[in-house]
DNA sequence: CCGCAGCGATAAAATCTGCTCATGGCAATT
DNA sequence: AATTGCCATGAGCAGATTTTATCGCTGCGG
């Protein structure tokens, strides 16, 4: 089966539309041999005649009578193919498919997400989230996403763009002995015989509690492992047990306690891709990154944080 | 602005569907370097990437994203497109414009339309009426119809085919003296001092009769001037004059007598086009010779002739 | 009636497009 | 390390599309 061009197809509607091959041929910048000679191969190609001759005019046959919405039709969805993709280009469309770590979800992009919508309002984005920085790696890795913000990978070769560092907090109920320190600091093997609000097992802040303490010289005991990551500070503040939280995951209106753990802990932040991103990824990495870079992940000022809720369900689309 | 080639946006699709270039190249039977190169140019067309390579997939970028929908139905409406001009020229749809004279809309198409009906339920007919021969073949000269039935035109140069004769009738009341006639003939010039009903001066049936009457010697005088065709038959059989119709279509209960006019007078009957006919023309053409042919019209078995009402408003579809 | 304008069809030449074959580079698997 | 899987790129060729030139027909106006 032979199909039609869309030249063909624009060819016809013209000629119906001037109601001339002449005037169809000026209008299209070609010659009136060349649409004639399309018409015939159109009309060769559908199997019968779509036009009649007439001496001073064109009339359509009962076959093109059928023929010509379709025609129509199918122009029409070709200029909304190249309208999605221009607005894809121009950042006025398209969607696109963001991953990245349950922590933050919770603290730096929601703002970020924020910040974009307003500026490209008719963009979607789409969010996937993981629990651990492995996991995320690996999933942009087998084709995930679009982009990937977490903790830099290891071993990637692809396109990376360090975002910033996120600074971590150690959180206390405000009633705790240590709650009122002066520097507002606290080192963690100060802590070392307490239970702790730790992690599930496959977050990746257990690995990071887990580390910085062996670092400090001594082994968590779980009092509880939370498994969102939102509820490890809330649960810290009601007296389960200290917990290590990124600071700017807490919620503004909080009745615990953050200090500075001494040695600070800190994690780069980066937003990656498998291959050099698509314009619209692009244009969503350096908003990222400026947004980032106005407002560092560190202690926040109570004053910029909104209040949250628990992590939105996976591949839920956050905007529009 | 070029525009993208269906081959194009098959290929796309087909990638896309099978995951993979190399296997989308097989399904389609071209070279996996044909479907790279014409990605790329599908790709330069839109003005950016449509699709990531990675080493063992392809995945769509939030362009490809936004632009698959538009390629698939474009695809969709070429395969519609094909599929009506298919159906049209398999006489199962499409629509034909048929122009005639009043008393063949009211004689001779309504069985042959409903034989057409009942052979082709998908293709749509469209009526025009004309109430003269030369309005008819003026219309169909510039254009107006698909296909004309009537009266043999005059100095026509496309294809003409004959369908047969039309026998006309003169129509009297039940209680005229000539009504009980054993030869149920009358001769026009017995009728010479009766007023008639006559037609409206812009229907050809009354240039027919002051034809037919002045050949015979006499001028007739116009009791009435019918405007609608159907309804003269059943002004004669009211008693208000003789009047001259095509025998066909004349109401089965009809309280009239029909006499036959000495000498005959008869119409050879046409259909006629501009130029050669496409495929739907041609049959429909064929279906009404060969109905005619079957059923000449002559006069009337009563049996054989259904109830009528007045003659549809132009342009209306009779069909469906 | 004739000349001219309007109009689409056709042929030949020029140009463009789409495809194949050959090959290279990269990643994954054995 | 060798092999397989997979897409990209370049060169060449055949077919498709367009342009230029011309013809034939109809309609219009003088």
């Amino acid at each position: 089966m032979a199909i039609p061009t869309f030249r063909q197809l624009e060819y016809l509607v013209t000629v119906v539309d001037t109601g001339s091959f002449t005037r169809a041929a000026e209008q299209l910048h070609v010659t009136q041999p060349a649409l004639s000679h399309q018409m015939r191969a159109l009309e060769s190609t559908v199997g019968g005649p779509l036009l009649e001759r007439l001496p001073r005019s064109v009339r359509l046959t009962p076959m093109g009578r059928a023929v010509l919405p379709h025609a129509r039709a199918a122009l029409a969805e070709a200029e909304r193919l190249h309208t999605v993709a221009q607005r894809t280009a121009g950042l006025e469309g398209g969607e696109l498919e963001v991953a990245t770590v349950y922590s933050v979800s919770l603290g730096i992009l929601p703002p970020v997400l924020r910040g974009w919508r307003r500026r490209h309002p008719g963009v979607r984005i789409r969010l996937r989230e993981y629990p651990h920085a492995d996991r995320l790696q690996a999933a942009m890795a087998s084709g995930r996403a679009d982009l990937a913000i977490g903790p830099a990978p290891t071993a990637w070769e692809g396109p990376i763009r360090e975002l910033g560092v996120e600074e971590f907090a150690i959180v206390l109920p405000a009633d705790d002995p240590l709650a009122d320190r002066p520097s507002g600091s606290v080192a963690l093997i100060d802590l070392a015989d307490r239970t702790w609000v730790h992690y599930a097992a496959d977050n990746g802040l257990a690995d990071l509690l887990d580390h910085v303490c062996a670092q400090a010289g001594f082994r968590p005991q779980a009092a509880i492992r939370a498994e969102q990551t939102a509820a490890a500070p809330l649960l810290a503040a009601a007296g389960l047990g200290p917990t290590l939280v990124p600071a700017n995951i807490v919620p503004p209106h909080f009745d615990g306690v953050l200090l500075r753990p001494d040695p600070p802990i800190r994690r780069t932040l980066t937003a990656y891709t498998r291959t050099r991103p698509d314009p619209l990824t692009v244009a969503f990495a350096d908003h990222l990154a400026d947004q980032v870079r106005a407002n560092p992940a560190g202690f926040p000022a109570a004053a910029t944080l909104p209040a949250r809720t628990d992590a939105p369900a996976r591949g839920q689309n956050l905007l529009r």
